[in-house]
DNA sequence: TCGCCCGATTTGTATAGACAAATATATTAT
DNA sequence: ATAATATATTTGTCTATACAAATCGGGCGA
């Protein structure tokens, strides 16, 4: 049922978000009553509540029965299911995310790498190294095989501008993913990159991604312990 | 707001709930249209198309405007990080688990562990402290809060036989569960227990369960580093 | 027979009003 | 001053109604 104009539920809905997100309303903040929206938008009540039901159940708010509605103090962690990229997810968190490629090459990879990706032994690979940073912080150290039947055109990307992941998406789909969660000592190449110290626990996500039969890429994705949560939902029936 | 019936929307869900996971209703059945869930339960179509809107963002119902409501096709995919006890993990890789009850009591909890289960400060609530063996081995520690209201005979359990997670399960329907990762260093208190040393990192998952809109359960399970490994698979559109 | 139009059905959004329950605030009594 | 009580505020649920948009089905005409 689209219509010329966004409804109104989601206009309330679009205007709370941006509050939040833009830091106006931080956490904890007292946002305006049902009542005063009302007011504010010339809406019914009806409308209002709906729209922060729905923020509601999607975590960024908390209501009180008598006392009011609250910003959620935990901000959503980062879906796990969802194979998003962490652009995306920094983005989300209202920060600035920005990235510097440190390797981008073909290489003749070994034995391991080339049965994953399911080429024959020898065969040349697409590698990319590429550190993420939230607020000029590393977050990500991205360490990415790739597939050279499925991304010809890899090593010619801008990876600043656009992340591996949302560029293999845009070449067809990824219908699977596996994901292995390690907690791990980092070495001193890891070290240097996020800039941590020796005895800084890093979490490590191993992530293979399947289009079709054939594996397209395999990445090793290390994040500093001290400054990064994985985190997931699951909701069933109710 | 508890009441002594359950509000009318929730009936028609749970009705609704009923007919998909028994079976009767199977994937892309035609459910009865809104006009006939208000006859069915004398009740409004405003609180009728509640049910059904919450139930098609839990993703069980797809709705077509003009045709009518389908019981969905795909199976919520609980692929993840999927709510299982690790008894069954380890079962489940060909080894021996066995446990050990460290901790099982009645305590006045803190201010964050009585807001995160629902219930008022200075309440008492359940605790248990478990440690996992695999092959005689340490894999798990976990550090629970139980909400008594839910399961007020927990004290009473034998978690060498079953675990916590098995048992709370058994009790009633957990339909919702959130996860955080992280990794960390282990305490003093932790290392001791899991027989690590000091600069061995360790996978903590956080976990929160809830049962309606209450939450059963906080647990941290922490792991050692060097012998676990937190495995998923996801399939899926992007 | 095939295609088109029109009406019936079904879902999507929106309103105004109502009462209940939980909380907060002000008032009163001790 | 403190405690108990009354009042106002705020959220939660529910109803009856209305119109819009998408789809489906049948009848009609070429």
């Amino acid at each position: 049922m689209p219509r010329d104009t966004l409804p109104l539920y989601l206009q309330v809905k679009q205007f709370l978000c941006e509050k939040i997100d833009s830091g106006a309303w931080p956490e904890g903040h007292h946002i305006p009553t049902e009542h005063e929206l009302v007011s504010m938008f010339k809406v019914s009540r009806m409308t209002v509540n709906r729209a922060l039901r729905e923020l509601t159940a999607a975590g960024r708010l908390r209501r009180v029965p008598g006392a009011g509605t609250f910003v959620t103090d935990a901000k959503p962690s980062s879906g796990l299911l969802e194979i998003r990229n962490i652009a995306d997810e920094i983005k989300d968190r209202g920060h600035v995310h920005s990235s510097e490629v440190r390797l981008l090459k073909a290489e003749t990879a070994n034995r391991a790498i080339t049965d994953a990706l399911g080429l024959d032994q020898d065969a040349v690979v697409f590698r990319s190294m590429i550190l993420h940073f939230e607020e000029g912080w590393p977050i990500q150290l991205e360490d990415r095989y790739v597939n050279p039947d499925f991304a010809p055109d890899y090593l010619a990307q801008d990876f600043t501008s656009t992340t591996p992941n949302a560029y293999l998406m845009s070449l067809g789909p990824l219908d699977r993913a596996e994901h292995r969660v390690e907690a791990i000592r980092p070495t001193a190449a890891v070290q240097r990159q996020l800039r941590i110290s020796a005895d800084e626990p890093c979490l490590l996500l191993h992530r293979r991604t399947w289009s079709g039969r054939h594996i397209v890429t395999r990445a090793w994705l290390t994040h500093p312990g001290s400054r990064y949560r994985l985190g997931a939902q699951f909701s069933g029936r109710h």
